[in-house]
Order: C-alpha cells, then sequence, then structure tokens
DNA sequence: TCCCAGTTTCCTGATT
DNA sequence: GAATCAGGAAACTGGG
C-alpha cells in the first residue's frame, strides 16, 4: 500500500513536471531522479517483505505495477501530453469487465481531468476489479475518497449509464458534473462552504475546526445562497434552520447550546481537516 | 403508481 | 419585541 501510495505521488510528480517548459527543466531534474529513486526503493522494499511474514495480505499489493511503468510509457501516455479519454485503453472496455489496471487508469484520468486532489484518494480502496468498482456504493466511494468520492461515483455511473460518449465534451461534462454535485444536500452544501473560503465571504466560519463546531455568521446571506442553489427565492434562515435541526436525527450534526452554532456529527464526513 | 428520503412550509411555544 | 431555537405536522419533490 505503501508503495502504491508512493508510486502515486511520484506519478502524479512526474506528470506535472512533464508540462513544465525547457528553461524549467534544469530545475526539476533533482526532483525527477528523487522520483525515481523513491519507485525503485519501493520495488525493492516490496520484494523482501513479500519473502517475510510480516505482512501475510501482501499479495493484495503484489500485482502492483511502478506507475511509471504503468503510465510514462509511449503507449499510455505520450509524452506527458494532454490526455483524453480516447488515449485510454480503459475506454475500450466496458467498466464491468475493468481490470484492475484499467481502474487505476480511470483514477488518473479523473485525477488529470477534473483536477481532483489524489491526496484525497485512499488507493488502497481502489485496488479492485470494475465488477468491484461497480459494487460500491456512493457512501464507500466517499470513504474511499472524501469529496472526490462524490466526483468518482458520479463519474462512473455516467458512464456506466452513457457509455464514453459522456466524455464527448469536456467542458460540458464538467458542466454536468458540476450541476449534479450541486444538487447535494444541505449539510454537504454547508460543510464545502466552510471548505471554500472564496465561496465563503465570512458566511460561516469554524469555532473549533477539529471538533467540526462552526458559526453561522450571516444567516440571511446563507439562507440567500442556499435559496440560490435550489432555486427558492422564497428559503429563509427559519426554514434553512429547520432543516439542519433534522440532521440532528441521522447524527449528521450534534447539537451545541448556542446560537447559530452547529457541530457536524458522526454520520457526517468529508469536513475534518486529516480526512481531506 | 407507489414509496421513501430529504427537504420546505407553517406553526406554536420557549429562549436569548 | 425581534431573532433564533426546538420540534410537530403536512406538503412537496425527485429518484428508485
Amino acid at each position: 500500500m505503501i508503495r502504491f501510495k508512493i508510486n502515486v505521488y511520484c506519478g502524479v510528480v512526474l506528470q506535472k513536471i512533464g508540462n513544465v517548459g525547457e528553461s524549467e527543466k534544469q530545475h526539476v531534474a533533482p526532483l525527477i531522479r528523487g522520483c525515481r529513486y523513491l519507485e525503485q526503493l519501493c520495488r525493492v522494499m516490496l520484494d523482501s517483505v513479500t519473502h517475510s511474514t510480516f505482512l501475510p495480505n501482501t499479495s493484495f499489493c503484489d500485482p502492483l505495477m511502478s506507475w511509471t511503468d504503468l503510465f510514462s510509457n509511449e503507449e499510455y501516455y505520450p509524452a506527458f501530453e494532454h490526455q483524453t479519454a480516447c488515449d485510454s485503453y480503459w475506454t475500450s472496455v466496458h467498466p464491468e469487465y475493468w481490470t484492475k489496471r484499467h481502474v487505476w487508469e480511470w483514477l488518473q484520468f479523473c485525477c488529470d481531468q477534473y483536477k481532483l486532489d489524489a491526496n484525497c484518494i485512499s488507493f488502497c480502496h481502489f485496488n479492485i476489479s470494475g465488477l468491484q468498482l461497480c459494487g460500491m456504493t456512493q457512501e464507500e466511494f466517499m470513504e474511499a475518497a472524501g469529496v472526490c468520492g462524490e466526483y468518482l461515483y458520479f463519474i462512473l455511473q455516467s458512464i456506466r449509464s452513457q457509455g464514453y460518449s459522456f466524455f464527448n465534451d469536456p467542458d460540458e461534462t464538467k458542466a454536468t458534473l458540476k450541476d449534479c454535485l450541486q444538487s447535494s444536500h444541505l449539510w454537504e452544501f454547508v460543510r464545502d462552504l466552510l471548505l471554500s473560503p472564496e465561496e465563503n465571504c465570512g458566511i460561516l466560519e469554524w469555532e473549533d475546526r477539529e471538533q467540526g463546531i462552526f458559526r453561522v455568521v450571516k444567516s440571511e446571506a446563507l439562507a440567500k445562497m442556499w435559496g440560490q442553489r435550489k432555486k427558492n427565492d422564497r428559503m429563509t434562515y427559519e426554514k434553512l434552520s429547520r432543516a439542519l435541526r433534522y440532521y440532528y436525527k441521522t447524527g449528521i450534526l450534534e447539537r451545541v447550546d448556542r446560537r447559530l452554532v452547529y457541530k457536524f456529527g458522526k454520520n457526517a464526513h468529508g469536513w475534518q481537516e486529516d480526512k481531506l
């Protein structure tokens, strides 16, 4: 698993490096060597542990290939050019028939195409076949990839229902993805607002980031924003707060006996700093 | 068409 | 007295 993660990070770094200009390449050469060295080190480490008794489940990691072996060769990643769906082999197979390799290719494509943060993704959860991937629920995607899980789940479902024509127009795809995710639940809207300072505009603020306690600073503005999201210009903070109070029952929010202060509960996910 | 989850709307009463 | 909280009840909406 560690090897896989390091390989993923190396792969992401190497891919980004591939996009830098000629004049900058001399500065990143040591980084390239570092990534190659880490991959080599991982290979040696895995070889040693697979012959030991410390990790009885190492067969779980065994099929993993080097990230650069997998993605950086001419066949799959021609000279780090901008990747399109057509470049990837996984697009020639229905998701249910994807191999683990296809799943990884798809993950990499999604990270690149939709600028998803690979650090959010717990790759051990995706060391599975396409059939297993298709069997995952949205909650399992969220558990495996946090906020990115929502995107990945939606993309996968879109491929399954629409086929690869889903990717025909990248701009339209991104807009569809955004629209879909914008229909998210109220608590997710609140969470995302807290996590997006550029959209927040001082409407919400953390009281205790680690405990998940936050304060509604501008209640009317929050209601207005939620109303815009739901295309409901009659939304008020009173109605919005009623909806928030329903989350106490489901454990998504917990009561805080202070005005305009709420706390994420055990069933809310994606707000913790260390899990983003 | 029905069911269900997630709101939305309206309400009364309590609290700040 | 206004704003907010708490929660009941019913209606609405979209998805399965």
